[in-house]
DNA sequence: GCGACAG
DNA sequence: ATCTTGTCGC
């Protein structure tokens, strides 16, 4: 409803819509994502495909069927500019892994980054990501996407993966690499993030037989909200290993989630993330030189005289 | 009042 | 999100 319009315009010409949400229009949000996620399908509802686990209680890969597209998402920006942004969809081709689309686009945010609300500022570029690789290669639609940030595991069970999932009607994962304080039955091991990331390693040390999969358990509940996962491989295993957090977005469980993101992490990052991120911000890279040669053309052309 | 705060 | 080189280790 009521927005505050801020001027950021400091030294350039360029419009700015840039708007600093109000307390009503955050109530507003929050209710919207619960009224969304009445719409939420926490299970496995992807009848082209589906992955087999191990027996034990790992979520590890035994095999897949039907998996051929594996999509990420991802936006990078300038430092000191949260305004202007690159939105990227990247597909790899399942399981070897190879990029066999992508697209980027150059986005204007409207919205600032607001912890629980980071769908509201960045979910519309993905969506045109999405529907323009549906008009242009719909044979290459991605059966599920990873996405960089929440599903489920969020303060209102409805993060950036499970907004764009429902939206997109297209299964979702949330992996986001830091631990957001969801509150509801309780702490989810500890109020802190800090604590969170000890608690892991300690299990993890403790229990190696879970190969790096610590479940995020309401204390009250005992609810499972996500899953904290250590899934590097070879030489990257080794390096001080932080966990991703891994929660349901859309159409795919936990367990499918847990399987998939262990299945495509070479790095910690997930590999159709970490490559969406690589993408973008070489895409910004290359925006950024531009833009500076272009400076530097007019200045040769028509020098400033005073 | 204090702490927390995906990207 | 972003700023950043070297450096330690396989």
């Amino acid at each position: 409803m009521t927005s505050t319009t801020i001027d950021t315009d400091t030294n350039n010409n360029s419009t700015s819509t840039y708007s600093v949400p109000s307390k009503d229009q955050k109530q507003e949000w929050a209710k919207q994502q619960l009224i969304l996620k009445a719409n939420l399908i926490l299970v496995d509802d992807h009848p082209d495909w589906s992955l087999k686990l191990k027996g034990d209680n790992t979520h590890r890969l035994e095999s897949s069927e039907g998996l051929r597209y594996v999509g990420g998402v991802d936006l990078s920006f300038i430092v000191g500019n949260n305004e202007d942004a690159i939105a990227s969809l990247i597909v790899l081709s399942y399981p070897d892994f190879k990029v066999v689309y992508e697209n980027h686009a150059k986005v204007k945010l409207t919205l600032p980054y607001i912890a629980g609300y980071l769908a509201f500022r960045e979910v519309e570029p993905l969506l045109d990501l999405i529907s323009t690789l549906r008009s242009t290669h719909p044979e290459l639609e991605p059966q599920v996407i990873l996405v960089d940030g929440c599903g489920v595991l969020h303060p209102r069970g409805f993060g950036l993966a499970s907004h764009l999932g429902l939206i997109s009607n297209i299964p979702t994962i949330g992996c986001s690499k830091n631990y957001l304080v969801i509150g509801g039955d309780g702490p989810v091991l500890g109020s802190h993030p800090t604590k969170l990331k000890k608690d892991f390693k300690r299990f993890v040390n403790s229990h190696p037989e879970t190969h790096g999969l610590m479940p995020l358990k309401g204390t009250v509940t005992g609810k499972v909200y996500g899953a904290a996962l250590a899934a590097a491989t070879g030489k990257a295993a080794e390096g001080a290993q932080n966990p991703i957090f891994v929660s349901v977005g859309h159409k795919v469980s936990l367990e499918t989630s847990v399987a998939l993101v262990r299945a495509c992490s070479r790095f910690r990052v997930p590999e159709p993330i970490r490559q969406a991120d690589l993408k973008s911000r070489n895409e910004i890279r290359k925006w950024c030189e531009q833009e500076e040669a272009e400076a530097a053309k007019v200045t040769t052309v028509a020098p400033v005289s005073q």
